[in-house]
DNA sequence: GGATTATATCAATCATTATTGATATTGTAT
DNA sequence: ATACAATATCAATAATGATTGATATAATCC
């Protein structure tokens, strides 16, 4: 009768932080990016060829998944590496199904 | 070496259907009006109130959410009643942790 | 040094979507 | 039928974000 969702502080803070998350991820290059990324460590020309996708528009794409802690670059050469960071992938995964869990039964 | 991520048919097409899902739930309002009827059913008006959140803004985000199938509704007097359709939650949520859950190991 | 390659940044445009205000619809009651 | 309450729709605006083209930076090689 009485939901205490959306009310308190910490449950405010969790919602902003998932929808924070959603939001980065639910760009479908985005989307591929990590799925590329899951399985293998990859350059941006890489990325950017593999996908078919403009070369700055990459590089935006990866500067907002780093920014937000998904993925981590390397410089090497005249490359830049960039590898997906699982701790985070995962702290969020795991915020997410807090919410998602408790729907079905 | 050669990831096939992205590239057949059907990971595109999976890839497409976890982005539509994510952009509906990624809206902060949205997030909390699922994260209220996870609990209850309600009519928009406590909805909105409890949000605290314009009518017809919230009649919007409903909408967004009944359309993709998230959410059902039934008409009750003066009221229209929202609930959670737990199915189609349960499967868009397999399906996205189908993707995230192959990231940590 | 200059030339080349890989990547990033910047400004502008385009597209999408959230929000607002006004109005329409629908159900109920008098 | 009129009045009222709850919800939906519509048009306009505001805000956000993706995309593009041009340019800048940084590393490497000659």
């Amino acid at each position: 009768m009485k939901p205490k969702c959306c009310k308190n502080k910490k449950s405010i803070a969790e919602i902003s932080q998932v929808a924070e998350f959603l939001k980065v991820i639910s760009e479908e290059n985005r989307l591929k990016i990590l799925c590329l990324l899951k399985k293998n460590e990859m350059c941006v020309c890489d990325i950017w060829q593999y996908l078919d996708l403009a070369q700055n528009l990459t590089s935006h794409h990866l500067k907002v998944l780093k920014d937000f802690g998904l993925v981590s670059s390397k410089q090497e050469g005249l490359k830049v590496i960039y590898s997906i960071n699982k701790k985070a992938v995962k702290k969020y995964s795991k915020l997410l199904n807090k919410f998602l869990n408790s729907y079905g039964k």
